[in-house]
RNA sequence: AGGGGUAUAGCCAAGCGGUAAGGCAUCAGACUUUGACUCUGACACUCGUAGGUUCAAAUCCUGCUACCCCUG
């Protein structure tokens, strides 16, 4: 019987994977990770969720264990999203954490406990072929997490399993309820993996300066003031109080941010100024490897955006270069470009430059 | 201290005697394993202020106050 090591969260979809590998014939063995301490009032959903995690474990009759990983968090994830929000830009943790953490310490820790594979209830799928490693979407296309996972190399994605590759998010939840677990009606965690949900600005006020400044138009009016620039992404328009001119309505949205002068760009009413034609990306990683020095593909910019045709350029410093068949609102640098090729994801990389 | 204009929620702004449109912001939800976007809902017993006319005023009249403009 082979052992499988998954990462069970406490909610709902790693708990039905786990009934789904059972059922599969693994021996399944269920490990917490217990990613970031909570030094604020952040009242202790690490611990409620391990007890989920307990009650589900015992359910189904699986060993549990816990594991700290909060050093390396720390180290990997977190440096690097305050150090992305120092140069102005809007990183995703998220998929650090994925390639640092999950499929990083977790997975040599899997490995040392004699796991012949390891697991996790990402929306997503695996496929091997002539010793190349394909990840590929979701059946449920809704929630599918490639996104997340585009930076995992060829050794991280050779043993994992993907029990809810081929599983619809509501066959989940009946799977659960039928089963009886007692978060089959949890609600989805939302915000930055294991740090939470939380007043964003309350939080990375803890670890960054933050500098008021001027807030001006697009012709270089001043129009208000800004608490930070960290605290505002492309394209944003919640946050910036701006109310009504007597030019006429619309809403007021992120522009630009010019960090030199500590100021932010925005523009009123007129979008147009968001939308971009092309992307400079680098930290590419493919999977399994660089189709050809010049492709079409489609692409998403950020979760949760449908796919757009786009034309990829591989320039020699390994960086690429995209062309988009239409033009796209508010692409950021920091957040990660993610090529696809139906249903196979071909990897992606960080955007670091955007051109009108 | 000559003349003219404007004063409606945090910001724009309808209303022109019949019992306060709309937009933006804000807040709350929904959506969401980034940050956003998006969607839904809430949001002036009151119209600078004090009086007056009227069955009835934000709307008409008068005084006051503030700001703006023009001429001195």
């Amino acid at each position: 019987m082979k052992n499988v090591v998954l990462g069970m969260s406490g909610g709902v979809d790693s708990a039905v994977s786990a009934w789904l590998l059972k059922r599969q014939g693994f021996n399944v063995i269920a490990l917490f990770m217990h990613n970031w301490e909570e030094s604020d009032d952040g009242c202790c959903t690490a611990e409620q969720d391990f007890a989920d995690v307990k009650r589900v474990s015992d359910k189904l009759d699986i060993p549990y264990y816990s594991v700290n990983f909060a050093k390396e968090y720390k180290e990997r994830v977190f440096s690097y999203f305050l150090d992305e929000y120092k140069k102005g830009r809007t990183p995703n943790p998220d998929v650090l954490c994925n390639r640092e953490i999950k499929f990083g310490p977790f997975l040599q820790y899997a490995k040392a406990l004699g796991a012949d594979y390891i697991a996790t209830g990402h929306y997503c799928g695996v496929s091997h072929l002539n010793g190349k490693h394909y990840l590929l979407k979701a059946k449920d296309q809704s929630k599918d997490q490639t996104y997340f996972l585009n930076q995992l190399s060829q050794n991280q994605l050779a043993d994992v399993l993907f029990p809810l590759a081929d599983i619809e998010k509501s066959e989940v939840r009946k799977i659960a309820d039928k089963l009886g677990l007692v978060n089959a009606e949890k609600k989805d965690s939302t915000g930055i993996c294991f740090i939470g949900e939380r007043n964003f600005r309350s939080f990375l006020q803890n670890y960054l300066p933050n500098q008021r400044g001027e807030i001006v138009d697009v012709n270089g009016k001043s129009v208000g003031e800004h608490i930070g620039l960290m605290y505002y992404t492309l394209g944003q328009r919640r946050g910036l109080g701006l109310g009504g001119t007597a030019e006429g309505q619309g809403r007021w949205f992120v522009v630009e941010k010019d960090l030199e002068n500590n100021k932010l760009i925005v523009s009123h009413g007129d979008e147009s100024v968001l939308l971009s034609n092309s992307l400079l990306a680098s930290s590419m990683n493919w999977i399994p490897d660089c189709p050809s020095e010049s492709f079409t593909c489609t692409a998403k910019f950020r979760y949760r955006q449908p796919e757009q045709k786009v034309d990829v350029k591989v320039l020699t410093d390994g960086r690429i270069s995209v062309n988009f068949h239409e033009k796209q609102r508010a692409v950021t640098p920091g957040q990660f470009v993610v090529l696809y090729d139906g249903v196979k994801c071909l990897g992606g990389g960080i955007i670091d430059e955007v051109y009108k």
